[in-house]
DNA sequence: AATCTTTATCGTAATATTGCAATCTCAATA
DNA sequence: TATTGAGATTGCAATATTACGATAAAGATT
């Protein structure tokens, strides 16, 4: 059907698949990188750096900022938009927690 | 077009939204979850912890074995998954790189 | 005011994803 | 060898995603 049963999963669960989801794209692990990568938080010219036509890469802005990940300001007729750093805490921490894990259990199988 | 351009971007970004997007579904998380808490890593009755039917169980359990966030091991006529700590190391250090990153800017916008 | 620039939105085509019933495969057991 | 049981695969329907041309909205510039 394609539509995702999220009523039967935890809101954690719904919440990492979210964000995971938004970083399922390399155009938007891409927009991410080039977020990290400008000092400042410069604007709509990641247009510039992507492969993409300017409508798809709106889309994709979108997307991460529904997603939490990003955090757009309207600047005059520009749009400064910026990585929400909350957002990728919370990735980071369930990483680093699931790494944290598996260093105990030591490969006991396969 | 639903076509994803991967040839555009570099192998890195391919390769992290490849293992992003495998955990873009609360079923998939739930998997990973599952197998995290069991100290062994028993086999499919990930089926009976899943609000899911078992054909859609067994095709979320591919999708991870594709992306390499699991591995599965034939026992007889069970198959034994666990988790690929390959997968989500390369996981975790990306996000950890990009928390010391952000550390360092200290939000200088938005 | 007319135009330019930047970004968002609409509409649409192509493809992918999600979910399940029905089946198939194959080892284990009777 | 017939049956059972665990998983995978097939086939399909419903929906979502990706991409882009065309256009709209709105501040900036002339």
């Amino acid at each position: 059907m394609g539509v995702t049963k999220t009523e039967n999963f935890t809101d954690k669960q719904n919440a990492i698949a979210t964000l995971a989801k938004a970083l399922g794209h390399p155009a938007r692990v891409a927009i991410i990188d080039y977020l990290l990568q400008v000092d400042a938080c410069i604007c709509g010219d990641i247009v510039n750096e992507l492969p993409l036509a300017q409508p798809t890469v709106s889309q994709h802005l979108k997307e991460l900022k529904n997603a939490g990940l990003i955090k757009g300001n309207i600047e005059g007729n520009t749009i400064c938009y910026c990585i929400d750093e909350h957002a990728l805490d919370k990735l980071q921490s369930y990483f680093a927690n699931i790494s944290a894990k598996l260093d105990k259990k030591k490969q006991n199988c396969c």
